[in-house]
RNA sequence: GCCUCGGUAGCUCAGUGGCCAGAGCGGCAGCCUUGUAAGCUGUUGGCCGCGGGUUCGACUCCCGCCCGGGGCUCCA
């Protein structure tokens, strides 16, 4: 995911490339049919992804769902001390996004990728990088001093390929996966480009590449990344049927592979959008993305994989084949869950989506700042509340107490703004009782049972997800407003 | 970066070339002692985005800049 074509190529090049480039649906029955004779019905997510649509006007005279969002949960906002495209993030947001974190580190790790560390910053003078570098002129936020000139880093890609440059490696040890997590990568996006999570100039991307003896090797991996990033889109929260496949290749490179890249749509599901050069202009000979399509209709990539057949070469990282001859191997480079900011973003927008189809909005459980809100009746009540929160807090579930002197209704009213997903009154009627009244978000209803029963629905619900602490005070009463 | 729309109280927004610039929410104080989506009263609060210009006078008109939305199909 390390370059980006915009970027790669100069405005003649571009031009050229356009030419040469043909789009195509590539159907279940493994058609390729060109994007304006497809029929879309029943596609509408690929309709749009495909930019094939008929209302030719897509101005779009709104600020995205999920920027509003992202302010009125108190999770992310602009920095305008900062570059634009460089946000903050408050306590409840920096739970979430370290839970996200922290989960896909996790998958990866699963996967077998080696997790490393790598400079954000690298020196443009740098004789391999310069290569590298001059593809990508204007776009890298640069830092001098002295006589040198870095840049910042718009992937994890240069690290871990001069870590492998550096590296003994046989064949006996290929797949070789590497991973970091890029905190932050880097892209001086256009000005105008730049919208809520969706587009930034400095996010986090997971970037685990797979260093491969050879094509055959490449595509099984690839085959296995493919379930590693289902995997991980899933367990954040998303539907397969809520993305649209791109791939990207080469004429030659189809040809020569067709059942292995009709297999991957088979395994989407669904149609996919191929962009297929005469040539190959790019260090990669096949990319797949898969995009979310938001409520305003804008589609962007989240997880991506890539078969680079470039980067071995140009980096110099060798492997000892079997019949002690050095070769260069063929890297994958992937992102099982894209740009956690862009989770974020993918996960409010289909909030706002649910919510014109009448679902109350909400995140996943595990993701929610708070899981649990207690609400004593009056100040009598504080402590029970209190001894209840403690009480689930100890068994890793996120409890906090509504200790305002407010009326019930209005506590009531505010935890369900916050999208709480379970709400518990205490007054006279609780005290000493077992079950308690909770009040479910998902269908709105109130269920009957005791602390315990709660504190083990919430764990089966977020079994295998990571755990965080409350991000705020238990007593809501001591908290600050960061927003509104 | 270019085109376009916007920036007024912590938030959402109203307003006029001229008295002290407004509302709701929030914050704070007090009352109420609350039972499943907003209890009542009072009070606080604004270089009207920043800089410059026009004018007797600018929040209002003009220019520049900054920040945000949308577009220029770009990607994670």
């Amino acid at each position: 995911m390390s370059e980006k074509r915009e970027e790669v190529v100069s405005e003649a090049l571009k031009a050229e490339e356009e030419q040469r480039s043909s789009w195509h649906i590539l159907t279940l029955e493994g058609d390729l049919v060109p994007v304006d004779e497809f029929n879309y019905k029943g596609y509408k997510g690929l309709q749009t992804f495909s930019g094939y649509e008929v209302d030719k006007d897509r101005t779009v005279n709104q600020v995205p769902p999920h920027v509003t969002l992202m302010k009125s949960l108190e999770l992310v906002d602009y920095e305008p001390a900062s570059d634009p495209g460089n946000m903050r993030y408050y306590p409840k947001g920096r739970m979430m996004k370290a839970l996200l974190e922290d989960y896909v580190t996790g998958m990866i790790h699963d996967y077998g990728g080696m997790e490393v560390e790598t400079p954000i910053m690298y020196n443009m003078n740098h004789p391999t990088l310069a290569n590298y570098l001059n593809r990508f002129p204007a776009r890298q936020y640069t830092i001098e001093h002295d006589d040198d000139k870095y840049f910042l880093r718009f992937a994890a890609c240069f690290g871990q390929f001069l870590m492998a440059h550096d590296a003994t490696i046989s064949y006996r040890d290929l797949p070789l996966r590497i991973y970091e997590l890029t905190k932050y990568s880097f892209r001086r996006e256009q000005r105008g480009e730049l919208v809520g999570l969706r587009r930034l100039r400095t996010f986090t991307m997971p970037d685990v590449h797979a260093m491969c003896r050879d094509l055959p090797q490449a595509k099984k991996e690839f085959k296995r990344r493919y379930k590693l990033v289902r995997d991980t889109l899933g367990g954040i929260g998303f539907e397969n049927d809520e993305f649209e496949l791109g791939i990207r290749t080469t004429e030659e490179f189809y040809k020569k592979n067709k059942r292995f890249i009709q297999s991957m749509v088979k395994q989407h599901g669904k149609p996919a959008l191929v962009e297929m050069w005469k040539e190959r202009f790019f260090y990669f000979v096949l990319k797949y993305e898969l995009n979310f399509i938001d409520a305003l209709g804008k589609a962007s990539a989240l997880a991506t994989d890539q078969i680079d057949v470039e980067n071995g070469e140009r980096y110099d990282i060798t492997f000892m084949e079997e019949d002690g001859h050095e070769k260069h191997p063929l890297i994958l480079h992937c992102s099982p869950s894209g740009a956690i900011e862009r989770d974020i973003y993918a996960l409010l927008e289909k909030a706002h989506m649910g919510m014109a189809k009448g679902v109350r909005p909400s995140l996943p459980l595990w993701l929610a700042p708070t899981q649990v809100r207690m609400i004593p009746v009056n100040e009598g009540h504080v402590k029970l509340a209190m001894d209840y929160a403690k009480k689930l807090s100890g068994g890793k579930v996120r409890a906090d107490v509504d200790d305002r002197g407010e009326t019930v209704q209005k506590k009531i009213r505010d935890a369900e703004k916050e999208w709480i997903p379970y709400i518990v009154v205490l007054g006279e009627r609780e005290v000493g009782a077992e079950k308690v009244p909770v009040r479910v978000r998902s269908d709105g209803k109130l269920h009957k049972m005791s602390l315990k029963e709660l504190g083990s629905e919430i764990k089966k619900q977020v079994r295998g997800k990571p755990y965080r602490p409350l991000p705020l005070p238990m007593s809501v009463q001591g908290r600050p407003k960061f927003v509104g």
